[in-house]
Parts: C-alpha cells; structure tokens; sequence
DNA sequence: CGAACGGTTGATTTGTATCAAGAATCGTGG
DNA sequence: CCACGATTCTTGATACAAATCAACCGTTCG
C-alpha cells in the first residue's frame, strides 16, 4: 500500500555508543573500534506507520536493528492469507546476512526508526569479527526459540489462548519482566490494530475482537481506548495462555 | 514412553572424514586438524524407533548430528496437546549450544544414529573456531526460515494444503531435489505415522488420514502399504501447497 | 491366539470463519 | 471547530472445516 518515505536521515545520535538499543542489538558485543568500524557503514531512516520497509523477493541492500518503534515480518499467499512469522521491536535485527533477496515482508506497524548497515560491507565484517557473529548467533537462536513456541501456539492454542499468550509476550517485553516477577500487574500499549493481531495469530480479526472482549468481560484484562490493556492479576492471565508458566519468550 | 537404550557404541568408521553426513553437518567447513580435534569430544549412539533422545528440561550434556534415521522436535503442553517445532533429518544439529537445559523433547521416529559431542569442549571449540560458528550460524539461520515457512502453514493453510506441503517437504528432501527439478516424479518413505504428522501439521490424526487419501483419491499421490508415497505429477502435488512455487525448502 | 498398534471411515459437534451491518475513532480540510 | 470520509472495531447470524466420539479393520508380535 504504501512506498518508502524518502526516508529522512534522522540523528538519533550518530555515535554508536549512545545508542539506546546498543546493549541489546547485534552490536551488544562490539568494542570501540568495532563500533567505529560500523559507523562507516551506518545510517538511519524513519518509516511511518505503514510503510513497507521491505518486500519479499527484494535485493537486500541493507540489513540492520530497529531503534524505536514495532515492525511486523509476514509472509503472504498468493489468494491475500497473511501470516506474521516475527515482530520486531527495538533492538531486534532485520534482514538475514548471507541472503541476497529477502523472504518476507517487512512493515512498519507503528512509525519505525531503523539504523541500517549496508549489506555486504556487513557481512565482511561479520565474517571477520567474532564479537558480532557470536552475538549474531545468540540473537538468531533466541527468534529460532520464540519462532517454535509460536508454532505450538499456531498449532494447537484455542482463540482465547492466542490472545492470552500474546498480550503476555508484549506485555512481558514492554515491561521488561523476568519470568519471576509474576504477581505484578501491569499496563501497556497494543501497537497493534486487530488486524494486525489476527496475522500474527493466524485468526480472523473478528475472532481477535470478540476474544479480547471476552477477555475483558472475564475481568481477566481491562481496556482503555481500545489499545492500552491493563492486566492487575498476572497470574490470571497466564492461566489463560495454556502455558505452564516456566515458558519460553523473556528476552 | 520409552528411555534411552543404553546406546550401543556403533561404529559407523570413526573418522569423521568417511561419514555420510559431513559435507551437510555443522563439521561441514572444518578442516583436517579441527576435525581430529572434534574426534576427541564425540561417540556414536543408537536409539530404537519411538525412544526419547532428549526430554524437555533435561541437562544437556551433548549436543550432536543425526547421522541416519529421523527423530522430532516437539513441544507438549500440560493437557497433552503436542506440537512438533521440528524434523530432524540426516546431518541436522541436535541441541542449543548456550544452553543448559532442554527446551523441547527431541523423539526418534525411526531408528536413529547420532553423532554426539559433549557439550563444554563444543562450545568451547564454537567459540574459537570460526568455520565451525559459520557453518552453525547458516544452518540456523535456514531452520529459522523453515520455521517462518511453518508458521503459515499452520497459521492459514487448510487442512490438504498441509498434507500436500508436508509431502513436499519430505519428498524433496529424500529426492535432494532442486527448486527447479519441477517435472520428475517421486517417491519417497514416509517415515512418519499419521499421528505424528498431524502433530506436525497442527491437525488431527483421522484428519490426516481422511485428507491423504482424499488426496489419492483425486489422483494427486498414489500409495503403496500406507507409508510409500508416489508423487506421478510433482506440479499437481505443488498446486495442492497453496505455495507459488518458488519457495522455501530445498536444502 | 489375543493384545496392541496403526490406520480407516462414519456420525455428530463445535470453534472459528464468513458475511453483514453498524458504531466508534481518527485525521483532514474547509 | 465541526463535518466528512476513512479506518478500526464491535456485534450478530449463519456456514463450514476440522475436531471429537465411536466403531471397526488389518498387521504385527509376544
């Protein structure tokens, strides 16, 4: 639907050392003259909310992390079924190094701000900088994690379950919970519209609307303005998810 | 079920240099010297068709390569419902260097020959030894694919494109066939049950059984003794993927 | 032989999709 | 600031694909 915006080279700060997702990108690892050696191959572009980021089938001239903002990976079939196979939140790595032509689609779900590495310079230094590849590898084995827990949930989840288990993991992330801190409540933002949600969790958005209502109806979850969830009992909500507690998605 | 038999040191020729996986596995890349190195760390065993091979939260102590047979990658929630994340096939990696425990039940399928290492001299020898990291860092990033590619199966496929595109997948990779070998025609074992397939595929078992042969019915596939698939027309069994053609599993 | 397992097939139920209409919210320009 | 059109979301009625429940068949194996 929409194209790239010119994309407005913004300053988030060109050093890398200020970069508020260093500590958790690709770059977590990288010391100083590693970082300067990125910077030579570094900038950053905005995306509204929309904005098609990449296509699937593009030549991939860039890879790089999202700074702020959510992005969706997603695959479609030819008849318009979508299925979101990631959601990529700050300081998550887009693009796959080693790959000319990309997979998927990449979308702006809230406006994104991306800090883009050209593609082959990036992945001689990858070859090159063990920091980087090891911490490529962690980061890559982690999503290959998330990505086999959201099979099961694909797989064998009821509606209501989906729903549970993805208002946790967002909820989770935004507020940076260890799996430990289970009695707190909490409040976030859904930077997602139904539809959306309905991708992510292979549902239909109407489904996705009458179980977050049914949700909200329970008392398992409150709701302001249609996007801003409340959850005051934690447990509850994880009860709901079908999971066993222990599991999967902390980050 | 069952527990590890207590593994039967096979002797497929110790020397890593005569074994029929090397050129895929994770030692695809080492050289001589890096190879006696792994020599040092690693032992064969043998597992019966339906042992455990690794149940979630175990201890890792090894991680490994299947060198003959299949084994599951699955994931089971507390009522039972189980979903498989994975099928290990000849020269796939078993295991999560990085981590202590389990995160899911790996299961033979069929009789199994693994090749072991153990797991602190491994991760060790990942860590200074870049052709090894390389070659671990490709072919998780192509599982990570492979799960994208599953997660729009099980999210938005039907119950017979599932089928079809499991066919696919197996059939393809018995045959190695190329994303362009389109008009040859195929056979191949299916060395799974139906249930364990429809754990795969997100369905039931009578649902896998009903569409399998609906699909022969139409004249799709033929069977031989339930488990022998013969695919006459490679193009028609595509159609019934919902894929384009392109995509996906080669390997 | 009988038990256990894997597979097929039928009848029925059910969760979710689909179709449809309308309400709420948002953004934009007059 | 309001009016509008466009999204986004909700809600209801209905249809349908797959699950569930159930019976039965063929093999294998102790």
């Amino acid at each position: 639907m929409n194209m790239n915006i010119p994309a407005l080279n913004t300053k988030i700060g060109d050093k890398c050392a200020d970069c508020p997702i260093h500590h958790r990108a690709v770059c977590a690892y990288c010391e100083k003259s590693e970082l300067m050696l990125l910077e030579t191959m570094k900038s950053y572009s905005s995306y509204a909310a929309g904005d098609t980021i990449i296509m699937a089938g593009d030549n991939m001239k860039f890879v790089g992390s999202v700074v702020t903002g959510v992005a969706s990976l997603s695959q479609t079939m030819e008849d318009g079924r979508r299925q979101m196979v990631g959601l990529l939140l700050p300081s998550d790595f887009v693009g796959r190094p080693g790959r000319e032509f990309a997979s998927f689609d990449v979308v702006a779900t809230t406006p994104v701000t991306l800090c883009k590495f050209e593609r082959i310079p990036f992945e001689k230094m990858l070859k090159s900088t063990p920091q980087l590849r090891e911490r490529m590898l962690e980061m890559v084995l982690d999503e290959l994690d998330a990505a086999r827990e959201w099979m099961l949930l694909l797989g064998r989840k009821t509606a209501r379950e989906k729903i549970a288990s993805l208002l946790m993991i967002i909820g989770k992330r935004q507020n940076s919970l260890s799996p430990f801190d289970i009695n707190t409540s909490m409040k976030f933002e859904l930077s997602l519209t139904r539809e959306a949600m309905a991708d992510y969790l292979g549902l239909t958005l109407e489904t996705v609307s009458r179980q977050i209502n049914a949700l909200k109806k329970d008392g398992v979850i409150e709701l302001e303005k249609k996007r801003h969830v409340i959850v005051k009992n934690f447990n509850r909500l994880l009860d709901e998810t079908g999971d066993d507690g222990d599991g999967g998605y902390v980050t």
